[in-house]
DNA sequence: TATGAATGAGAGTTCATTCAT
DNA sequence: AATGAATGAACTCTCATTCAT
């Protein structure tokens, strides 16, 4: 076979597995996984059922593939754009900011990843926790313990608060209406959350 | 009838109906509510299957009869303690204390709420904010607002904060591992919010 | 016991027994005999479950009652009223007046009897046919055989066109309406079947 | 998908669905569609029960699509027959005749058909009335309207008149023995009802 | 690479019947 | 004579998965 098309093919094939996945988190979003049909799945992709069996061999590995295109999607924007600020107040804010932003943007496979991340599935949840453990980290080293070191944040446990910061997060992002528009305000919750971590005396101006 | 059988045999039936619920919550916090099996549940419960749909007319009425039932003592056990304390402060440390105390104490249903509570299914969700209701409401009037007017508190929206603490309320309960040990303490999470909520120079002593 | 008292207790259990019945035709003329609750039928005679079961043992026996006792009415109802008639021509139109007669003013229980009758149970149509035997009978001799021998009606085969005669009264009667209103006259009917049996030139004047 | 490979799929669905809809018939006519099994139907037919409900949703679809096509067949079977004779009173002989003939070669689906017609179940006779509609507009238009028009039969109504002959057709086909001979043979049922049509002095040699 | 007809274990639910009171 | 809580076999329906084409 020529190179070329062995190419070629590859390009469907990541195709197929696009919109295999895309439908994928439009049924675990509306349905949760257990009541999810693969057979619904495949058809809203466009495709057979034989199809979806061809690339992913089980529904618990469709899932999976999911949860982990998904999660590394959204740790990777939220990461990239944290890292930008210099000021550990404006770190936070960015923090609530991009990942609100992701949320919004991607509302369907959000959806499902909070669904997941709440639900009795504990295997799922494990691949959950380890696929945001960037974002964790993030959160306690170069945000809160960041803070700290400069002299701007409170001494506190920077992984207690980080847990408490990302379950706020986690909390807020999971409810949005039907447009995804969220709640509350970014803003606001930052506002919330550094009202608690600065030093008395330390406010932004 | 003789009057006495009558009362003798409902009492039967709410010692049946309890030993159903109790063993609803145990499959519903194990499994979540598509996996639950109703076989599972009459077998655990010592009944038979028949039994469970005399008291119970489909699986859906079982998770609701389960989601009133256990909502209520939550709500009434939260409740109760937090009127008794007189300052703001107090309010928010005993709404922690408390509620973390019913959920360690009823580690089965609490689990079970909480999946249901991020769970897919609208309904089941609708039915469990109408029931938590009134704590919200404590938290908004009773503990936020009370403590902007007595000028302990920040002048913050009451209800879209109530919202942010019953999220870190249940965000943190919902996390605690198999002896039903939550991975972090009341008094800390209640740290956490007051240092957000007091106003400056009011820090209680 | 006192004689008294025994009689006092035969009249209760035909009350029970009757209330019984007569939920049972209910029952049975809505929902037909294998969709039909006994546990309804007990509830809507105002007894329990048990109290059924002390009076017929099973399902069946309880359908079984309910037909013997519905035919008896029926066929004696007719029987008697068409044997005052003196001639042929009366006897048929008497038939038919009588028989829609009892059906007018029996819906709930000639509906049973009519899904019966058509329905798939060779068991229960067996019965039923042997419970209208005497009808069928007082057709073919009294009415048919009775005509031919009076040169009144052709010369045609009694029990074939007693069948016939049978067939359209039976296929008459369960067509009603809820208020129990037939498609079409006695009249009309006992008409058209005079004008296939009259002997030319002997028409009634 | 090559062409002849769709065409050839296509072609081994309608093998399946008829085998289906074969036992389907065998099961309704034995059992009733209340005690019908769908998973003996499924067997029956050699097929598993999955299968069954990827061609047909619920137990309630597949009596509809047997009615359908059962009637069908049995309307146009007749239809075509009795168009073809001119004189009225062919025309009714023709129409028992080819009735006849059409259940007893169809015994099974016919006898399934005509206990729905007498069942409880009213969607299922509405159904079924409509479906028999063109045989019942066949006789009073094409049959007894046109012998009225002809001269040749008595003025009588040809509505109820079709509905009485309607009444005898069905009442008399759904009675034949374990061969599917019935009782009666088509001449003598139409016999019986021409005598009572025909207008006196009309007779045919 | 893609198809989709076929499978069958497993789920929720019904209801005739029993029996201790 | 009357009760009704308890039973469990049997039923309809679902859907993840297979495999021949």
């Amino acid at each position: 076979m020529a190179r070329h098309k062995k190419a070629k093919q590859e390009t469907i094939k990541q195709e197929t597995r696009g919109k295999l996945l895309q439908a994928a988190a439009q049924e675990f979003a509306e349905q949760g996984y257990d009541k999810a049909n693969v057979n619904r799945i495949a058809e809203n992709a466009g495709y057979s059922i034989g199809t979806l069996y061809n690339y992913f061999p089980t529904k618990r590995e469709l899932m999976h593939a999911f949860i982990e295109e998904t999660s590394l999607l959204h740790v990777n924007f939220i990461l990239e754009k944290v890292r930008l600020a210099d000021h550990p107040d404006k770190r936070l804010v960015v923090f609530f900011e991009t990942g609100f932003e992701f949320i919004q943007s991607n509302i369907v496979p959000s959806k499902a990843i909070f669904n997941t991340l709440n639900g009795p599935d504990e295997a799922f949840k494990l691949r959950l926790f380890q696929a945001y453990q960037p974002l964790f980290q993030l959160l306690s080293e170069n945000v809160i313990g960041f803070g700290i070191s400069q002299e701007v944040f409170n001494q506190v446990d920077p992984v207690e608060t980080a847990s408490l910061i990302m379950l706020i997060y986690l909390g807020v992002g999971s409810q949005f209406n039907r447009e995804g528009k969220l709640w509350i305000d970014a803003s606001q919750v930052s506002e919330f959350v550094l009202r608690s971590l600065r030093k008395p005396g330390k406010e932004k101006q």
